[in-house]
DNA sequence: AAATAACACTAACAATCGTTAGGGCAAAAG
DNA sequence: CTTTTGCCCTAACGATTGTTAGTGTTATTT
């Protein structure tokens, strides 16, 4: 069939990882086979494995990128001194950000994580058990500066999380508005939801 | 391994209709097999034919049983005269409930619906689009008597049912609140982000 | 009690799955 | 140019999948 073709410097693994997460998002992890991998990359499914070492590996790549960059934003948002509101708005823009431009990637590790092995698995409900409560946490402090209207902080992280990941609805539908639009839609609806 | 255990006047099919949304909740539908199935049910995996014509069928069952409950409530809805707001706030609480009482049919038939075979798959899509806009509708509606901020009504509907399919989050988090106060606390935050 | 219908069993099928082995060719390194 | 390495191929494996055929057993009806 001919070699996989890498553009710039990402590797044939990258090229791999990125159609393997297309595919997860499209059909499901269980669905989506190594031949239709191998497919759409071009290539025979015996092949894959000369740049992978399993179906599995793919699930993991593409899951851990995606929990480490929501990881590090996290980090960086906690230092710095703004009100608890402008924090949680910032979050909420970052992760419509990544829903909206890595569409395939968060969608897949949102949605498919169950079926990580272990000890992946464990791994990845521990990051986000702890990453929900630190955000929670910031809205229990914007609820005690009475910024942010007394509710329960996990409910309201809940929402927020699913809401996002609902701008898979925006990515299927046909006439859509823009990124920035369905941002701003998004940010008036559920902050104002927030506010006293 | 002895015969289906049925209660009520519930058929032998229901019970394996009932036991594969728990399995396909859990597993997901392409993950769970007819032979896990057969063991929960407490039977051989080739007598499950004797009251099922497929696995597929299982799936429709499900998916088309959750439709039909929801398409009923709204046709009843509309016919309602109260405002705009209200209603919305009643079909929330409506799909609130559905998703603590009825958990796992409703999980199942909006995260595997993909799996549908057609003719079904296509007839789900049409109705669920069909569902939304009635409701984007409502919406609209609210903005034009000014009960409701200025919004894309789309993007409201893809926020409120995202949202209720969150409740997922609080079915396996340990210590949860009541179904009740959820309920309250989802109200508060989306309604409230709806108002002027 | 006899006949019928409903239901569960064992065994097996064809298809598809992820993955490995082993060989050949093309690019890179020496 | 020669050697080595990287990459892709074909062929095949063992496991698992949904499902069917055929037979026996239990419950229901006559």
């Amino acid at each position: 069939m001919g070699r996989i073709k890498t553009d710039n410097n990402a590797s044939r693994k990258d090229v791999i990882i990125e159609k393997a997460a297309i595919l997860f998002k499209e059909k499901g992890f269980k669905a989506a086979s190594m031949r239709e991998l191998a497919d759409v990359v071009g290539v025979e499914a015996a092949s894959l494995y000369n740049h992978i070492k399993s179906k599995n590996e793919l699930l993991h790549e593409i899951c851990f990128s995606v929990a480490n960059r929501y990881n590090q934003k996290l980090e960086l948002l906690e230092a710095e001194s703004v009100s608890s509101l402008q924090k949680v708005e910032n979050l909420l823009r970052f992760h419509i950000d990544g829903m909206v431009h890595h569409f395939e990637e968060v969608f897949v590790s949102d949605r498919e994580w169950k079926h990580l092995s272990e000890p992946y698995l464990s791994n990845f409900q521990n990051q986000r058990r702890s990453y929900r409560k630190r955000f929670a946490a910031i809205i229990e402090e914007g609820i005690k500066n009475k910024e942010i209207k007394k509710i329960d902080a996990t409910t309201a992280v809940l929402i927020m999380f699913h809401a996002i990941s609902g701008i898979e609805s925006w990515h299927r539908s046909k006439q859509k508005i823009s990124g920035k639009e369905l941002e701003e839609n998004m940010i008036a609806i559920l902050v104002g939801g927030l506010k006293k």
